[in-house]
DNA sequence: ATCTGATTTGACCATATGGTCAAAGTCAGG
DNA sequence: CCTGACTTTGACCATATGGTCAAATCAGAT
């Protein structure tokens, strides 16, 4: 059971193949990519990449994996006994950081669930299910409370997602309008003042 | 130059294809799609399919240039002389319904986005953007007009696109959290609330 | 320096895939 | 019912792709 320790060799070259993946499936989708082209951003040869995983599922599987607890840490992280407010709008942040830090993740994650979600249905009708239904009682509380307006609390979060995952998923497009770079700093006053005139009771 | 009218059979089969390919492209992307599986969801063999289509490219070119018109006209349909607040939710709510109505085609253009949008690149920063910057003038004429709350008139563009089309881009997330199909008509109810919010003049 | 296990690779294989082609079948107008 | 244009298909091809394997190379402990 004692499964040995990585060496250093080991380590350097899955992360690169981690790392290459994530490049490429992010872009391509699973069925899209190949190994050639993950070995190449990798930096290896197909069958040393095969070394290290068994196959490019494998690959794939691993990198939805590491990237699914990451993905609901902001959520997570949302205080019931914090003030609502502040609460919601740090929530906000957190994930529109995540747009603009990992944005090859979140466009791993559109790809699998445009695709259908088929290797992680169960988890979003189980983990995520359940943490947003969670989070709903909290808002609903809130709600009761008067700390913010009467909304539906599971298409609220919802409302976060789709603004802040836009960001990182359409950045192509958001860019083509723009006609420059996403300026994040404005984006995030946006956001602030959106979320602000949504919550605030009237 | 006067090209002969289509054979019913032509137009009934060329219609398939389009059909069949719109299904498979939107699931897996341009790449990930094979001619195989267009040709089986059409009920064709694959040399005949590709009678009709001189390649797998044709197919999808076609389909996103058919998209394309379709995805700008509900913001085209934005009348600067009609009432602001009520523009822009019947908006939001032609928005809606797209995505309620063509939920493929709204996740064959993410498909297309996410990969980088190569092949409508050019779209982008011309066609679309400049339809954005002409109603962006609209808002902000709007806006001082003292009609709508003073807002950064591209993301709140961003915000309509972000809110409306996560409803057929993520529709399985959504339909895992809340345990069942999506209820567009809680959606529209929501979406205006939220939008009332956004554009209140406080 | 040597030995051992870890690492890397060239050659290879079976299958999948985009696409071609000539031949066969079908349809509509005369 | 004939004819020419339209439609369909089985067989085929070149390439791409996921994956295997035995041999070669390398790193580090002794």
């Amino acid at each position: 059971m004692t499964n040995k320790p990585e060496t250093r060799i080991q380590q350097r070259n899955r992360a690169a193949i981690m790392t290459a993946g994530l490049e490429v499936f992010s872009q391509f989708g699973l069925r899209g990519s190949t190994l050639d082209q993950i070995a190449d951003e990798a930096g290896l040869s197909k069958p040393n990449l095969l070394y290290y995983f068994p196959s490019k599922d494998a690959i794939y599987t691993a990198l939805l994996e590491r990237l699914l607890d990451t993905w609901l840490e902001p959520l997570v992280q949302m205080n019931p006994d914090g003030d609502p407010v502040k609460e919601i709008l740090a929530y906000v942040q957190r994930k529109l950081d995540m747009s603009r830090d990992f944005p090859r993740e979140s466009r791993l994650f559109a790809n699998e669930i445009l695709q259908g979600a088929p290797h992680i249905a169960d988890h979003l009708s189980q983990d995520l299910r359940r943490l947003v239904d969670e989070k709903a009682v909290v808002l609903r509380a809130w709600i009761k409370a008067g700390k913010i307006a009467p909304t539906d609390p599971y298409h609220l979060i919802f409302s976060i997602w789709a603004m802040t995952q836009h960001y990182a998923d359409f950045d192509v497009q958001v860019r083509a309008v723009l006609g420059r770079d996403t300026p994040y700093d404005d984006v995030a006053a946006h956001l602030e003042q959106t979320f602000r005139a949504i919550l605030r009771v009237s």
